[in-house]
RNA sequence: GGAGAGAUGGCAGAGUGGUUUAAUGCGCACGCCUGGAAAGCGUGAAUACUCCAAAAGGGUAUCGGGGGUUCAAAUCCCCCUCUCUCCGCCA
């Protein structure tokens, strides 16, 4: 949520930041001008007249303590009349809040200064490259041919427990896949400082409310019902991301500065309904329904926020540097940004059997428009409250990783080579058809 | 799922309708005292919104959340959430 004073005071600036991503989302601050307006000039009136009311009433009680009956009468006709008043005028300014609120929700944050304008992902530049493609001597497999081959996944089986869009990992696969969760986090927590948590899989919506989630992209996520309690649904939500309860978990507090910067790793799955989507990639493990993914998260000074990011971005190309992986770092041009971020890298891995990189990492600093959400503050030292700077970033996605690894390790006789530094996790530095 | 108890400031804890400006204690900050400290004494200290050009200052709301009764609610009534104790079920 963007900070109704900056609107209020620099209307063209926000204007001129929401226009860069495209979506036309500057025309809702002339709205959100009235409504404050409407709602402040309410207020003053209403608590002018219950300033009144208090007094009044206090007058009762000191008429009534000295018996004096008659005359409290007559002041309360007065308070009555007030109270009236005042319930119409209130319920009036709740409504104008209301509408205020939810239009701000449904504002995206403002592009940081540093973020290149542009349309769509073709406008994205590229700003490093690590490595080079893989010079296989081979024509190189798709991982589902290798996946299927080897025995790693099996797709046939996972559309019958849970439909299209989900994965069974098998024997090798289900080994890997818990090695690289396992070097994840062991990496993050043990040389980039982070404090592993493990948080629940399903939430509630003001946790989704909170980093943006809701309520513009509610038909995105799954609701859960409770057994066959349809009053249940909506109550809770899978996560479509470890970001949603991770970011949450101060929420509503006042932390002391010195805590800062809080460093969040999190392993969890990520279920998204993908809406729309459908058709987009439906063979494979490129986009699904259910995914792993390791997830940081940092709770920081504004001041150090972008330098905090750069570290961050850092930490995700280390995962792919030890993986042996060939990768670049994108930064997101205005109009590719996600809803609440102000500035987005995004770390993409290249894949040689798709012939094309895929995205396994997206680096956000969403600045204070998460923290206002979920009005998460800290105390200065100085004892002022601030609302603290999020950051986001996955280290990384687990599906698409894999595709990489197995896609960049392919041997000629159809096995796989074992990356050394999984090698003492699997036990092997080769998986064979079994 | 059943029965009961509870939720008050940083923490503990009093407060069953009106001079309550939420007592008191602990902790915290500052000052006095001291060679320095402790003790003692004194002072201060929540959050949000809002009014005022700003400052100073004022107003409103907030005692888990929401609604109600009343001129007036931490206090009475209803609903919800969470915590604790016991029972049942369960990995």
């Amino acid at each position: 949520m963007l900070d109704i004073k900056v609107i209020r005071e620099r209307p063209d600036l926000v204007r001129q930041r929401l226009s860069t991503r495209g979506a036309g989302d500057e025309k809702q601050v002339d709205k959100i001008l009235d409504l404050d307006a409407q709602r402040r000039q309410k207020l003053s009136w209403v608590e002018t007249l219950k300033a009144r009311r208090n007094l009044v009433s206090k007058e009762i009680g000191v008429l009534m303590g000295q018996k004096k009956a008659a005359e409290a009468e007559v002041k309360k006709r007065e308070t009555r009349e007030l109270g009236d008043l005042i319930a119409q005028l209130d319920k009036e300014a709740a409504g104008i809040e209301v509408t205020l609120r939810e239009t701000m929700l449904r504002l995206p944050n403002l592009p940081h200064e540093s973020v290149p304008s542009g349309r769509s992902a073709e406008d994205n530049p590229v700003i490093r490259v690590h490595g080079e493609k893989p010079a296989l001597a081979f024509k190189p497999k798709s991982h589902v041919e290798l996946c299927e081959s080897l025995q790693l996944v099996d797709f046939g089986r996972a559309a019958k427990l849970a439909g299209s869009g989900f994965v069974l990992y098998t024997n090798w696969g289900a080994k890997l896949e818990r090695a690289l969760i396992h070097f994840l986090l062991e990496l993050h927590t043990g040389e980039h400082g982070y404090t592993e948590v493990s948080p629940p899989f399903m939430v509630g919506p003001q946790c989704l409310e909170g980093v943006g989630q809701f309520p513009k992209f509610a038909d995105q996520y799954y609701a859960v019902q409770e057994g066959l309690d349809p009053a249940t649904l909506g109550k809770l939500y899978l996560i479509p991301t470890a970001e949603t309860p991770v970011a949450n978990i101060h929420r509503e507090e006042i932390l002391p500065e010195r805590q800062l910067p809080i460093c969040y790793c999190a392993y969890t799955p990520c279920f998204r309904g993908e809406a729309g989507a459908a058709g987009v990639g439906t063979r494979g493990m490129i986009r699904v329904h259910q995914f792993d993914k390791v997830e940081l998260v940092k709770i920081v000074k504004p001041e150090t926020g972008y330098e905090e990011q750069e570290k961050m971005v850092a930490h995700v190309e280390r995962v792919l540097q030890l993986l042996g992986l060939h990768y670049r770092v994108v930064l997101l041009c205005t109009g590719d940004m996600g809803f609440a971020s102000a500035k987005t890298y995004d770390i993409e891995v290249w894949a040689p059997g798709q012939g094309s990189y895929l995205e396994v990492s997206s680096v956000s600093n969403c600045e204070d428009f998460q923290s206002r959400r979920m009005n998460l503050r800290f105390k200065t030292d100085s004892g002022e409250n601030k609302f603290p700077h999020l950051l986001n970033g996955s280290g990384t996605a687990l599906a698409r990783l894999f595709v990489a690894l197995v896609e960049t390790y392919q041997q000629a006789d159809g096995s796989l080579a074992v990356p050394p530094a999984l090698q003492p996790l699997l036990k092997t530095d080769r998986i064979s058809k079994p």
